[in-house]
DNA sequence: ATGAAAGCGCTAACAG
DNA sequence: CTGTTAGCGCTTTCAT
């Protein structure tokens, strides 16, 4: 053990005095092997601590047994939980995963692109939202590419996530029949197509109380915590308040609350706040939040499910699937009915 | 552009007309090549799209431009600064990053052992507190490594990180002089090498205001949110309540608010918390929270530069290097001084 | 300044 | 059932 160099299959061989090709062959497909060799070979690869160098194997077979999971933000809350099914999934199939960080620079996406153009990957998951290298066409030949937690924007990639527009739907519902008719929706409906589905979902839910469109405050908000306090600053200074915040994730839902308590207003007395995601501050916010949960570790698992099965098939990314889980809606402490100032207007 | 397959150095040769080793040269030798000759692969490279083959290369050069990182949790609010920090230092160097996730479990640790051992990555970083893959003198070979965040329990390996026990130190020296006497820590300083410099630093702190052994108390907790409710409610029961509690982390210290907010305690006014780490999330706790902030950008570029030193100098990994950055105390509103019950005793 | 050729460690025909 | 052999794409002597 404990050489200056790793055991090669060379090694191998000479141990078990049978010939490279035969130690291939007792690893890989054990059954074309007669058992006495197999024996031989499995002692020598135990003496040796013999592992097979995955990329000279790599290199021969023109693919990895790697996935590459890219995301351009590793810090988001959402991100560890979905990693988890992603990851459990790969490794029942034999598969390994390694993380890229790009930090929402496309210089960094180019450098994975190279990685996975030496065949060091033989999929790729997308985190959220975007193609980090550009747009599909110019960079042609992409491994089988299977998007998670947010729809890729950028190319007819499939896609695995939550039905935004769904949950959505029931955050609005339960404030509705909370009493609230006056409800303001804070997000990026326009850039991002997870935000543009739970306005939808907004909207649709609006309609369906019969509440016309002019009635109804949209606000900008990127999904930041800050974009969360700003669209509420912003609220405050035109004097247009809603009786509730329905925010398009939690983060968001976060920088109200925050805005609001620093305001001096109680949450649920005064404003009511919705969020949308269930990530693992939510339930430790004060107020806890009522929000949507996105059932992170199965989307992962089928997202990875959906790239192994493309990988085997080899069927071409260019499937416009979309496998769209149901979110379930947690109530916690965040929704009461409308203030007496509401029940009056 | 966009073929079936990546275009290969002979395809570069072909156009260019000439041979692959002065392509390869071409790129990587410039000053060896004739100008002209240069200029004719240029444009081949253009024309083509060629990028280097990095598994073939690395292949060839028995070693690759990939650190990998190694982490057991990637939810862990301290990990993605730090990243950003090794990122940076990697890239500006010619080196990418790739992060490898364990979950904690050793099992899966081996499987990045194997992407080590086929050269895939030149250096490797370990973000906790342990090696992945079993004691040291077993996996040998391990190419050179750096401990990064929590000192590196099982081998003699190069630490980067912040000064815990000064750190510590200054968050009991300010509830020292805030006037508390009787003062808590809640972290698990027997299998935690970081948590045990922070007790060395309450002990000191305590030992210098002249507080006896035996008027300090010490709980155990692993540094999850829940430890921190789970040693409070300990505390509940014995009934026996310091004034301030000094958290080994800010999510112990965030449990600990938790338990103190759900039993109708005020914090700072009747009892006071520190932290350690200044998560992100520690500005939004209410009350916000008094810490102790790790420069984790800094660290993680600091570790990187070790790291990379190490690989062209071809040093050992098995120096005692320890680097430690200084902590800064970040005051915010969990600290007054104790309530008028304690001032009574 | 350039080309020919060896070989990194491995797998998959192809023979035997 | 097993061995021989040809590469995967690249870098690097060694000649020229």
């Amino acid at each position: 053990m404990s050489n200056s160099s790793p055991a090669t299959i060379e090694d191998v061989a000479r141990i078990a005095e049978v010939s490279i090709a035969t130690v291939s062959r007792a690893i890989h497909t054990p059954e074309k092997v007669a058992k006495s060799t197999r024996l031989k070979v499995d002692q020598a690869i135990a003496i040796t601590g013999y592992t097979t160098n995955a990329m000279a194997r790599s290199l021969r077979l023109g693919r990895s047994n790697m996935i590459l999971v890219v995301a351009p933000d590793i810090g988001d809350p959402n991100f560890s939980n979905i990693l988890i099914g992603l990851e459990n999934e790969a490794r029942a199939h034999g598969y390994g995963v390694l993380i890229g960080h790009t930090q929402n620079e496309p210089q960094r996406g180019l450098e994975y692109l190279k990685f996975l153009n030496s065949n060091q990957a033989a999929g790729l998951i997308l985190f959220t939202g975007i193609l980090p290298f550009g747009h599909r066409a110019m960079t042609a030949r992409l491994p089988p590419c299977v998007g998670v937690f947010e729809p890729v924007f950028n190319g007819g990639i499939p896609y695995v996530g939550v039905d935004d527009a769904a949950g959505a739907r029931k955050a609005v519902d339960l404030l509705i029949a909370e009493g609230h008719r006056k409800i303001a929706f804070i997000g990026d409906s326009r850039t991002k197509l997870a935000h543009n589905r739970r306005r939808a979902g907004y909207d649709a839910g609006l309609d369906a109380a019969g509440i016309p469109a002019a009635g109804r405050i949209v606000m900008e908000g990127d999904g930041t915590i800050e974009s969360g306090r700003l669209a509420l600053e912003q609220l405050f200074m035109r004097d247009d308040l809603p009786s509730a915040f329905m925010c398009v994730n939690d983060q968001t839902a976060l920088g109200v609350m925050i805005g609001l308590k620093a305001r001096g207003y109680d949450i649920p007395g005064d404003f009511s706040v919705t969020g949308f995601d269930d990530i693992p501050q939510a339930s430790f916010m004060t107020p806890s939040l009522t929000t949507i949960r996105q059932p992170r570790t199965a989307i992962g698992k089928r997202a990875m499910a959906l790239l192994l099965e493309m990988l085997s098939d080899g069927t071409s990314a260019e499937t416009e699937t979309e496998i769209l889980l149901r979110p379930d809606l947690v109530v916690r402490n965040s929704v009461a009915a409308p203030s007496r100032q509401w029940a009056a207007r």
